[in-house]
RNA sequence: GGAGUGUUAGCUCAGUUGGUUUAGAGCACUGCCUUGACAGGGCAGGGGUCGUUGGUUCGAAUCCAAUACACUCCACCA
């Protein structure tokens, strides 16, 4: 047989992936008797290209639902696609800019036609790059955030919200893009990381009917005719008669209040803070305390409208006025101070124009009624998340829960299902189609003659996330008209039986940084439409980083193409890689060592595989050594597996991987196979042979979650097989009880061998050299044989001392190996006297805690017993290396 | 500014309610091995006063306090 000494995953993998599709697999169905196990995917951006959080993320999923689906659950992994609205939106418009289309140009219809061209070419690639991976996702079940069935769900709990008195409108800075003309996210708001250079001018204001000026210190000089009011704090000693007074606008004499707020800093700028509202955030929320007027000075394409009520300003940009206005400051001689100081300024991710805060009319959710039981179901642990750290964070944000701003000024996305009948704030309904928006505003506005023209749809989209928070719901079609009771606005799930099977899911695998985003209103969705959560465990993944600690990131180019790494250390390898330094909730330093040692590891299997195939058989009876070696490994294999659903249980990915890959490389490579080997050329037993095979088996699955290309190869290989009997659908092992003393003799066989092989190695006498072994020790009877073929040894029971001998002890014992030269004597006995003088001071220590009095009557008598054992023993040791001594 | 987490071997991390030899693993490192499944390998080995200082206890990596350092999230100075 020729089997190449090297594993190739390249033709294997696709080979069985197809062979899992082709026999449907991955496909899950409601069935009576069966215990669901789902998963959703977190779905990643249309637009979106395989990263390395990706494959973490989706590594860790497959795992879990491999796992699951042989353990006879009906294991249902929804994959999908986000719309993602402003991320592909900005794509979007990227690619018509390049190609000479403006989107001011376009209609909201043909935009909205090159955007679906843009998804149906570019969307998805993402799906089936993750099949590279081996995720055997429910590909029958893909779903998309903007099919029309969940588009019509989105729009529908936006409706049953609105009723239900949870979305108003209201006023709200937002960041504004003068440039494209657009509200960005705070996410899309970009700082430098030292801030940038700014000026901060000093400027006096005269107090009215007084010969008295109050100095305020702004960098926006530009906005000093948007100022309603004048802040002080109101300990500050400086300026607390001022409080009450009123003082002038520059140039425009505009009476403002002079107000007290501990906002205002003691010793920053000057301590008098000019109060614009409509143009800084904090400025806003004073105005609100104070009921200041609010004055907007600037357009949305940054230049000063009348409002600021200078003609010569008038029209022109908010950089430009800058300038004019300190110049005419100066003028007026009221410009008493500038300093340079460095500040965060925010600019646009992709105009890198400074944002410009801006005042206008969003669509909220009320959130603090109806976070309530989100609120509790992870703090009592309804919902478990892992690592439990999160929980802190959760129940912080929770606490402080804000309003939850959901529309967004864009048109790739859900549009609000509101409609506008006239020019007053109130003179709007919300409705899931125009013809009822219709008769909803005849009612509301008592003008019977409305029609569908006269009612204007508002032009904007949902946060995206407002649709993704039901995704675990909608995937299963849970708004449908069949189980959505719109009176109640409650989901019925005994009318959805796919609904009724797979939901709540079982595990959410996602990053920590949509915790508030995505997970916490998923929760929300699923107490609010089910009254029962989305979800039981939500295991929150860490960043992947380079070496260097840096997040992966595109313009760093230290982020490997996941691609290019599968095909070189193949899927599995790239699995394992990643999952072996990757506890829950920590940051993976990604190295590409670590799928190298994935892809050596695909390689040991290999040829563990190898050496098993490649062997003779005989119909010889089974030697009791191999019957003791397949005792043993079956007794460890159950231990392993115990420890293994331990790790599983608490999510401890790495360490279940951890555990595989030492069963599999130390107990069976190198311990088991070792044992059972025949000498070179000489067959095997059929017993041993078969026992083996089994025991491969039994391996495989262990390995299959994990690495499920080379386990279906090797199990296919190990016979023939037929359709229903692929490793994907075959039965995980259930751990058996073993024998812990068994695994203690061959501990101390192990230990012995260990021993005779040091001896080897520091003396240079080579593994194929026979040497014997003499010892008096009764325990080495029991494993004499095993011992004989490990260590290359023949086994001499006897009192006796060889004269010249090499020695070790293990326990009170002692081994000797009778040397054929001579011993170097002074070598052998700074040797014992090294491990004599570690057993004193070791048997001192515990001495030290036996005569102490209150040690002995205070400690559980276990501990104590187990105190005096180790006394006992070390006592015998000691005795022993002592005689030995002496003998030299 | 508010909240939280961490600090154990060169690196990445375990160490379960304080007691199982004088703290473990993987990788890296050192020595030897052209061993017959695998050099992408084998065998053996070295390496840590558990950030620092106090305290509680018969007993502390583990509990408490202070301190130093690192990181994360939230809110952010006109």
């Amino acid at each position: 047989m020729s089997i190449s000494s090297q594993y190739d995953p390249t033709s294997v993998e696709d080979k069985w992936y197809q062979y899992w599709l082709d026999h449907n697999y991955f496909h899950a169905t409601p069935q009576t008797g069966k215990e669901a196990y789902t998963i959703v995917i977190p779905p990643p951006n249309v637009t979106g290209v395989l990263h390395m959080g990706h494959m973490l993320n989706n590594t860790i999923q497959d795992v879990l639902i491999r796992k699951a689906r042989m353990e006879g659950k009906e294991a249902c992994w929804i994959p999908g696609t986000d719309h993602a609205s402003i991320a592909t939106e900005a794509k979007v418009v990227r690619m018509l800019r390049e190609q000479g289309i403006k989107k001011s140009d376009l209609s909201r219809e043909e935009f909205m036609k090159h955007a679906w061209e843009w998804k149906e070419k570019y969307g998805g690639i993402i799906l089936e790059q993750l099949k590279k991976l081996g995720a055997s996702c429910d590909w029958e079940r893909t779903g998309f955030t903007m099919d029309q069935e969940y588009h019509d769900a989105v729009i529908r709990v936006f409706v049953d919200l609105y009723n239900k008195g949870y979305i108003y409108r209201g006023l709200r800075m937002i960041n504004w893009d003068c440039e494209a003309l657009t509200t960005i996210s705070n996410e899309e708001v970009i700082y430098k990381e030292d801030g940038e250079k700014s000026i901060l001018y000093s400027v006096k204001y005269q107090i009215k009917d007084s010969d008295e000026f109050v100095t305020i210190a702004t960098q926006r000089p530009e906005t000093i005719m948007g100022d309603t009011g004048i802040a002080v704090n109101p300990k500050d000693e400086r300026f607390r008669h001022l409080i009450g007074k009123k003082a002038l606008v520059p140039f425009i004499n505009r009476e403002i209040p002079i107000i007290g707020d501990d906002y205002v800093e003691l010793d920053f700028g000057t301590g008098c803070l000019k109060v614009t509202p409509a143009h800084d955030p904090n400025d806003y929320e004073i105005g609100q305390r104070h009921n200041l007027e609010v004055i907007d000075t600037i357009n949305l394409d940054g230049t000063l409208n009348e409002k600021c009520e200078i003609d010569k300003y008038v029209g022109q940009d908010r950089f430009k006025v800058r300038k004019m206005i300190i110049g005419d400051l100066k003028a007026a001689n009221i410009l008493v101070g500038e300093e340079e100081f460095v500040t965060k300024i925010g600019r646009s991710e992709r105009t890198n124009s400074v944002v410009e805060p801006k005042l206008s009319l969003q669509w909220f959710i009320k959130m603090k009624d109806i976070s309530r039981k989100a609120h509790k179901a992870v703090m009592d642990d309804e919902i478990q998340l892992y690592p439990s750290k999160f929980k802190n964070t959760y129940n912080h944000w929770m606490e402080n829960v804000r309003d939850w701003c959901i529309s967004r000024q864009l048109w790739w996305g859900q549009r609000i299902p509101a409609y506008y009948y006239g020019e007053g704030e109130d003179d709007f309904v919300v409705a899931e189609t125009i013809a009822e928006a219709v008769e909803l505003a005849k009612e509301k506005s008592g003008n019977s003659a409305l029609q569908e023209s006269d009612l204007r749809q508002d032009p904007d989209v949902l946060d995206t996330w407002a649709s993704s928070n039901i995704w675990p719901i909608e995937t299963f079609g849970g708004f449908s008209d069949a189980s959505f009771d719109k009176k109640k606005g409650k989901i019925d799930k005994k009318k959805n039986p796919e609904l009724d099977f797979f939901y709540p899911t079982e595990t959410l695998v996602t990053a920590p940084e949509i915790l508030f985003f995505w997970v916490a209103r998923m929760i929300i969705a699923g107490y609010e439409y089910l009254d029962e959560k989305p979800f039981k465990n939500v295991y929150l993944t860490g960043i992947v980083r380079d070496k260097q600690r840096r997040k992966m990131s595109k313009s760093l180019g230290n982020s490997p193409d996941p691609l290019v790494l599968i095909k070189q250390y193949g899927a599995d390898g790239v699995r394992t890689g990643m999952l072996f330094s990757s506890p829950a909730g920590n940051d993976l330093l990604f190295d590409e060592k670590l799928c190298e040692q994935g892809r050596n590891f695909s390689n040991k299997i290999w040829n563990a595989f190898r050496l098993v195939k490649g062997l003779e058989i005989s119909e010889e009876n089974q030697p009791n050594i191999n019957k003791q070696a397949i005792e043993w490994f079956k007794a460890r294999f159950n231990k392993t597996l115990t420890e293994i659903e331990d790790h599983f249980a608490k999510f401890r990915m790495s360490d279940a991987l951890m555990s595989v890959y030492k069963l599999v490389w130390n107990d069976f490579c190198s311990w088991y196979l070792e044992w059972i080997k025949p000498e070179y050329g000489q067959p095997i037993d059929r017993q041993t042979y078969d026992n083996t095979l089994v025991i491969f088996e039994q391996v495989l699955k262990l390995l299959h979650p994990f690495m499920p290309f080379i386990s279906e190869e090797l199990w296919h290989q190990i016979k023939e097989r037929s359709e229903s009997e692929a490793l994907i659908i075959s039965s995980w092992p259930e751990a058996e009880q073993w024998d812990e003393n068994l695994l203690k003799q061959v501990d101390f066989l192990f230990e012995v061998t260990a021993g005779i092989r040091n001896i080897r190695n520091s003396k240079g006498i080579s593994p194929k050299e026979n040497l014997e072994l003499v010892t008096s020790s009764k325990d080495v009877e029991r494993v004499s044989a095993s011992l004989e073929k490990l260590g290359n040894v023949s086994v001499v029971n006897s009192d006796d001392k060889p004269a010249n001998s090499f020695s070790f002890v293990i326990g009170a014992d002692e081994y000797h190996i009778p040397a054929s030269e001579n011993v170097d004597v002074e070598a052998e006995r700074k040797k014992m006297e090294e491990e004599l003088n570690y057993t004193k001071g070791f048997m001192q220590s515990v001495s030290k805690k036996l005569a102490n009095e209150r040690f002995v009557s205070g400690a559980p008598e276990q501990v104590v017993a187990n105190e005096r054992k180790k006394l006992a023993d070390a006592e015998a040791k000691i005795k022993t290396i002592e005689e030995s001594l002496a003998n030299l």
